[in-house]
RNA sequence: GGGCGCAUAGCUCAGUGGUAGAGCAUCUCCCUUUUAAGGAGAGGGUCCCUGGUUCGAGACCAGGUGCGCUCACCA
């Protein structure tokens, strides 16, 4: 809910526009063009030994005023947290009177040496203030306390989830927690770039607008080519361009990509969303489980420090290697049904146990899939790597070498949610395209999410495609875990909203 | 999409049919080591929108909008 009434007539914005009229006529310039910084204050509160009496020079934003008649004290918030300045009358000459004009949220320079207060907080002396950018909104600004065993303790904290979304530049200034999290999910990017570096990968960009799209089942966005003259889609996964990289010698290739989704918003969705796909030439899916862990591994170690991490009250743990989960068994033993070996009759039995009805048309596959999403998935807590699923509802997976009617792929699941899908890549194009066609057959019958086909992938695959291994990871939904954030929305900086009215 | 809930000052929230409230923030005055600084005083409202019920609606009813929780959907 956007405040129409927060605009030049609201009095604490009419105010600060007064403020800056003030400043122009006493001669100070309200917006800056540079300040040389060399130093923050995280820095100088842990080296304040080496920094004592020592003059720096901080910029920030003003987050706390405290003002005694001839001296004040601020808080003064720079890109690593807050620090306490000092100021008097006495030694900023005519500054003090712009520092009398001066809110919190306004951003100033401050050059002066570094001491500690009566109370010990480290803090600096100004010698010299300086306006570096005024602010005319009014920020929620919340008080912090300490309560008897020290714990830090916020009052009246801006909360209202729908104005932290929409101006996350709000809650960023005023939550720094929220900061923390960003900051971790830039960290595990990093990462896993560095990790897929060491393992020889080469980093690559495919299109994000498709004339055709594929390598996911769901719905695309549909945009239109002017000069063109033509419809195109916003990709769903980048899988089939990548594979293509890999026909044309490639080995090891990856992307870390938005991808769009014209489906549902909720805790776990966002129309858009990061993914990393990677594909390694002559590997299979057996070789791809102990890459994953080994890269989620060295994650959790060079990011958090450790492989251990409580999520939503749990103790997970991230050290390979992960338990591994046959489909087929892990339905056997909690419905006594083997897919293997079951008629869509036996299914929609199984399924009406748990209140499930799905349409007479749906396939054996989506069954078991449905099946397995209600009688087990819940169930998974430690992360596992679930093993070989139905062809149906696998259409770029390559046959299992032994197991009829099964793929070989495997989905990483930690507490009941999907981090990963990979499989060991369909590569014989005779097969892909009866794939394919069946795939169209589902379109044609209603499934708006099944794949079109793509003559140009067959094409490629044509030209002969090595034995490949491919994954991919949904980087949101894996720094929500690393970070324990309850929402998607919570580890994209500006998620999906309505309109604003 | 279904169900439940929420929407009041810049922020956090009270307000159960009869004059619109508090804390913080803002403004004025005092205050040169304070820290949820303190003391004294003041200003600030489209009670989300549109209708309805009523002598009277922030409150009750209906519809709408936005958000949250949840179920369904999302391989």
């Amino acid at each position: 809910m956007e405040n129409q009434n927060l605009d030049d007539t609201n009095e604490l914005i009419k105010r600060r526009f007064e403020e800056l009229a003030e400043l122009n006529n006493k001669g100070f310039d309200a917006f800056a063009y540079s300040y040389d910084v060399d130093n923050y204050s995280e820095n100088i509160k842990n080296n304040f030994e080496e920094l004592e009496q020592k003059n720096v020079k901080i910029a920030g934003r003003i987050m706390a005023i405290r003002r005694m008649g001839k001296a004040s004290f601020t808080h003064i918030q720079d890109r690593d947290g807050r620090i306490q300045i000092y100021l008097r009358k006495d030694e900023v000459g005519e500054e003090y009177d712009a520092f009398k004009l001066m809110d919190i949220g306004d951003i100033v320079g401050v050059t002066g040496f570094v001491f500690k207060t009566r109370t010990g907080e480290t803090s600096v002396h100004v010698k010299s203030i300086t306006l570096l950018s005024k602010s005319l909104r009014p920020i929620p600004i919340a008080k912090e306390s300490v309560d008897e065993e020290g714990n830090k303790v916020i009052h009246d904290q801006f909360a209202d989830k729908e104005l932290r979304y929409r101006q996350r530049y709000v809650d960023l200034i005023v939550n720094p927690e929220v900061k923390e999290v960003f900051k971790k999910r830039s960290a595990i990017v990093t990462t896993i770039r560095s990790f897929l570096d060491t393992n020889e990968f080469v980093e690559v960009e495919t299109p994000v607008l498709q004339p055709v799209y594929g390598g996911a089942a769901a719905r695309p966005f549909v945009t239109h080519h002017n000069t063109l003259d033509m419809d195109l889609y916003l990709r769903i996964a980048d899988e089939l361009y990548l594979k293509r990289l890999i026909v044309g010698g490639f080995d090891r290739v990856y992307e870390i990509s938005k991808d769009f989704r014209n489906e549902g918003i909720d805790k776990t969705h966002n129309p858009e969303f990061t993914m990393l796909e990677l594909y390694v030439a002559y590997k299979d899916y057996d070789w791809m489980m102990k890459f994953t862990e080994q890269m989620v591994e060295d994650v959790a170690t060079k990011v958090f420090g450790k492989t251990e991490f409580e999520i939503d009250g749990t103790m997970i743990d991230f050290k390979g290697p992960w338990i591994r989960l046959s489909m087929v068994d892990s339905i056997k033993d909690a419905t006594g049904v083997d897919i293997t070996n079951t008629t869509s009759e036996e299914l929609k039995v199984a399924l009406k146990k748990y209140n499930i009805e799905l349409a007479d048309d749906v396939n054996n596959g989506k069954m078991i899939d449905e099946l397995f999403g209600v009688a087990v998935e819940p169930n998974i807590v430690q992360p596992t790597f679930v093993v070989d699923y139905p062809i149906e509802i696998s259409p770029l997976a390559k046959k299992h070498r032994t197991k009829e009617g099964l793929v070989e792929r495997f989905e990483g699941y930690v507490l009941g949610r999907e981090i990963c899908n990979a499989f060991s890549e369909l590569n014989d194009p005779v097969d892909q395209k009866e794939r394919f066609m069946s795939q169209v057959e589902l379109k044609e019958a209603g499934d708006d999410e099944a794949s079109p086909i793509d003559d140009d992938y067959i094409r490629a695959m044509e030209f002969g495609m090595p034995p490949t291994a491919g994954l991919g990871i949904g980087i949101d939904r894996l720094v929500m875990l690393l970070t324990n954030q309850p929402t998607i929305r919570d580890v994209i900086l500006f998620p999906q909203m309505r309109k604003e009215k």
